[in-house]
DNA sequence: GTCTATATAATGATAGAC
DNA sequence: GTCTATCATTATATAGAC
C-alpha cells in the first residue's frame, strides 16, 4: 500500500502547484530562500507569486498548515507506533522528503509548523510510555513528561545537529542521509536506553538526595516537615 | 578566582573592540544580523566596519577565531572536566554568555567554529569516558566512540532545540534560561543513564543479534564464519 | 492566470572628506 | 580612525498589459 499526497500531479490549482513547489524550495535551500528563488523553481514569474499569496509570508503560512495537514493524513494512516518508528518510516517514504525536511528545518528555526511537530512528537512519547510501562517493556520514570521531553528533544536534536554537518543536503540524498545517521546511532541508543551509561546509582542517589532537602541561598533554620516525600518541580 | 577576558575593556584597539561589539551581536541577533546592526551596536558607523574589516565575512571569521581562542583559553584554566560540566559551568560565568550563544549558534548553523567546538567536545567525552571506564563509574560501550558522539550531539542538539523554543533571547538571560533548561532536564538524564529506559535487553539482544548476521538485500547462503565475534562499524 | 515593468527598501561595499 | 555620501545588488511587493 504506497501513500501519495497530491504533490506534483496535474489535477490541482495553479495555487496549489505553486505551494507545492514553494515547500520543495523551502525544504531544499532553507527558509531564506527568495520569492525569486521559488518562482524560477515553479516555472513562473516571480510577481505570480506575490499575486496568488499576497506577500512571501502568507505564502510560508500556507505552507505550514499544508506540511502539517500532510503531516496528520500521514499519522492517520496507522502510523501510531513510537516516535523513533515515526521518524525511521517516513524516511523510507521518498514522496514525503520534501514534508520531512521542511518540518525539521521548521523544528531547527522554531517555526509556527515545527513547534507544533515538536509538541505532537512528546505527547506521542508520552503516550508511548504509559503503554510501554503498562506492558511492561519501558521502564517506570519519577517524572514521565520529563522523561519523555528529555527523550524526544534529544533525538530530534542530536538528528537536527548532525545534519546540520550536511550543509549541502539535496532532496534526493535526505533519505539515504538521514538512514545513515539513523543507523550509526542505534547501537549505542539501544546500549544506552537498556543498560545506562553510569555503572552505579550514586549519582541518581546524590541528586534525589539533594532534591528532597535543596540547599537554600539563605543559611536554613532546620527544615520543617513540609517537602517530605513527594517529588516537586 | 574570577576569569576575565578582555572584553568591553578600554585598553583595547579600536579594531578589538568592534569585533568584541560583532561577537555580541552576532551572539544575540544571529549571524544574519546586517553590518548596520553591528556598527549600531557598537555607536560607529557602518563605513567603519568594512574599513576595518574589508568585509562581512573576514569579520565573521576574526569573531570565529577570537571565540575559539576565548573558549581554549577557558578549558586550559583547569576545566578539564566532563562535556556536561563543561558546559554548566560556562553558564556560570556571565562574562562567557556571548562566547556561549555565539558558539551554539555556530553550531546549529554548522559554522566553522560551531564544527570546531562540537568536534572537541566529542573528543573530550571520549577521553571522559575511557577514564570513566578505567575508575569502573561508566559503563563499558561495544562501541565506545559511537556513544560519545551520540551522547553529546543528543545533549547539545536538545540543549539547542529547547534554547529554539526562546527566540527573543536576551544575552542577560542566557545563563538563567540555559540553567533552568539544565535543572529540567538533569533528573531525566541521571534516571536514563542510571537505569536506561527499557525493562529488559530484548530490543538490544535482537539488534546484536541482527549485526552479527545481517540480512543482505540479495538472498543469501548459509552465512560464512567471517562476521563472528567483533562488533564492526 | 500569467507576464513585464517598476516602486521601494535594505544590504554589502566603496570613495573621499575630516 | 572616523564620518558622510553614494553605488550596485538584491529583496519584497505593486501596477497594469495580455
Amino acid at each position: 500500500m504506497r501513500i501519495r499526497f497530491d504533490a506534483s500531479d496535474g489535477d490541482l490549482t495553479a495555487r496549489a502547484r505553486l505551494r507545492n513547489s514553494a515547500i520543495e524550495v523551502f525544504a531544499l535551500r532553507g527558509f531564506a530562500a527568495s520569492v525569486r528563488d521559488i518562482a524560477a523553481h515553479a516555472g513562473v514569474s516571480a510577481g505570480l507569486i506575490t499575486h496568488h499569496f499576497g506577500s512571501k509570508q502568507k505564502l510560508r503560512e500556507e505552507c505550514d498548515t499544508e506540511v502539517l495537514r500532510q503531516y496528520r493524513t500521514i499519522k492517520g494512516d496507522g502510523i501510531a507506533a513510537s516516535p523513533a518508528q515515526t521518524m525511521t518510516l517516513l524516511t523510507e517514504l521518498d514522496d514525503y522528503a520534501p514534508m520531512l525536511v521542511y518540518i525539521l528545518r521548521s523544528v531547527r528555526e522554531g517555526g509556527a509548523a515545527g513547534v507544533v511537530f515538536l509538541e505532537n512528537m512528546i505527547a506521542e512519547a508520552i503516550a508511548f510510555s504509559e503503554e510501554g510501562v503498562a506492558s511492561g517493556v519501558v521502564r517506570p520514570s519519577r517524572d514521565p513528561r520529563a522523561r519523555a521531553r528529555f527523550l524526544v528533544t534529544s533525538s530530534l536534536g542530536g538528528l537536527l545537529l548532525q545534519l546540520s554537518l550536511h550543509p549541502n543536503l539535496d532532496l534526493a540524498d535526505i533519505g539515504p542521509t538521514v538512514r545513515r545517521l539513523v543507523d550509526e546511532i542505534t547501537l549505542p541508543t539501544l546500549e544506552v536506553y537498556t543498560e545506562g551509561v553510569l555503572a552505579d546509582s550514586r549519582y541518581l542517589d546524590e541528586y534525589l538526595l539533594y532534591l528532597s532537602d535543596p540547599p537554600g541561598e539563605v543559611p536554613q533554620t532546620p527544615t520543617p516537615a513540609t517537602t517530605s516525600s513527594e517529588t516537586t518541580s
